[in-house]
DNA sequence: TGTACATCAGTGAACGCGCGTTCACTGATGTAC
DNA sequence: TGTACATCAGTGAACGCGCGTTCACTGATGTAC
């Protein structure tokens, strides 16, 4: 009735997320620079001239994807980092929170982990773009802990990559090896503990602080 | 003359490596999964039925790929992790490796950071492979540090792991980003001494060894 | 409420093109004697 | 050394197929009055 709304604009919007669907669960097996227009419109159950009402090419649509798959682990990583509780609990509640996100969203991080480095250009970038801003957001709240203290925006910026990186790193891996979830939960856990240490005696050194 | 050289392998060894070296250069803008055949024959200068007289996809070719890309890394590591000097020097040293090797052979560093995520199973499982006797390598090596003393082979594994992704993450941003290769190998260089750091007090925590 | 017109998401035919793979072949190299 | 035959890397024509994109269209939804 309003002009607002509408049926026709939901319906559009319906289509437009079936060809998201699609397309990322035509991504497990093969990269974006393979995926081709047709192949998602078939799997979305349109005619392939439909596909442009929503996206200019598959590489538009891969942006796209960029933005849905990162809008989804941004809560996860805000929640990961402001957990409290000592260094060994918020350790465990790290590696349960990226566990329980690869369990909801496997085809999300296998996108992203795998588009990361991939070839298509643009999308690579939109990636970079949303985990540099992931990044900042994890160096930020960092950088309220008493560890912080005397350390410079370079260093606190340094070490949220290291955790960024840990991060994708590990849900890359417990996607791939569902079976081996143990052993890469402890592996990754470990890894957060030494860095933790790292973290905790930086300023001991005397050529430590930036 | 003899029965084993010849003209005939010696040739046909050349135009597989025109085969491996094409494909290596088409694949910087794009990924393994979407490469053609006959693209990669055009590119190499042969008719596209002969491909098959060395490769029976494009899949086989880039496993291939594989082994000629962390052949040439081989080296690179081994020198890197047996490096003498103290920590300061040793990590200076191997930044300067890795800037060096991207140098030397970015297509290979390309083709390994792109893949090693990417849509083609059995390349993503060779480089899997490669990078797992990688970081047995390097752990080889740690372990012979005093430093090391007391560790158990797990933990030195999961350091060894945190290093060989640090690098392969540290190659990848110094090929992307040219203009910041200074920013880049600073920070890596950072992660590289906080890791380090790390490393010198793990076994000052109470439950710090296995 | 009813009517007339505008918008626009989705359709289906058509196009030219490059793809992977097959096949019978050519001719230089290799081997046996 | 010379000859006769075998091997096999590379060729070129041919195939059927799915691709991305264009175009004029349909018909339900939206808007104006």
């Amino acid at each position: 009735m309003s002009h607002i709304p509408g049926v026709r604009q939901a319906r559009k919007q319906k289509t437009r997320q079936a060809l998201l669907d699609a397309a990322l669960e035509l991504l497990e097996g093969q990269s974006l620079s393979s995926l081709g227009l047709r192949e998602v419109t078939r799997a979305a159950g349109i005619a392939p001239t439909a596909f442009y009402r929503h996206f200019r090419s598959v590489e538009d649509l891969g942006v796209a994807l960029v933005e849905e798959a990162l809008g989804s682990l941004h809560p996860m990583i805000r929640t990961t980092v402001s957990t409290t509780g000592d260094g060994e609990e918020r350790i465990a509640r790290a590696i349960d929170l990226i566990a329980g996100h690869v369990d909801a969203y496997p085809a999300h991080v296998r996108f992203i982990a795998r588009e990361r480095h991939g070839g298509v250009r643009p999308v690579r970038e939109a990636i970079h773009g949303q985990l540099g801003l992931f990044t900042a957001e994890v160096a930020e709240a960092l950088a309220t802990d008493a560890v912080s203290a005397g350390w410079s925006l370079e260093d606190v910026l340094m070490l949220a990559q290291l955790y960024v990186d840990l991060m994708l790193g590990t849900a890359s891996l417990l996607l791939e090896g569902a079976r081996e979830r143990e052993r890469v939960s402890r592996v990754a856990a470990r890894q957060m503990r030494l860095i933790g240490i790292g973290r905790a005696h930086w300023l001991d050194q005397p050529d430590g602080g930036g």
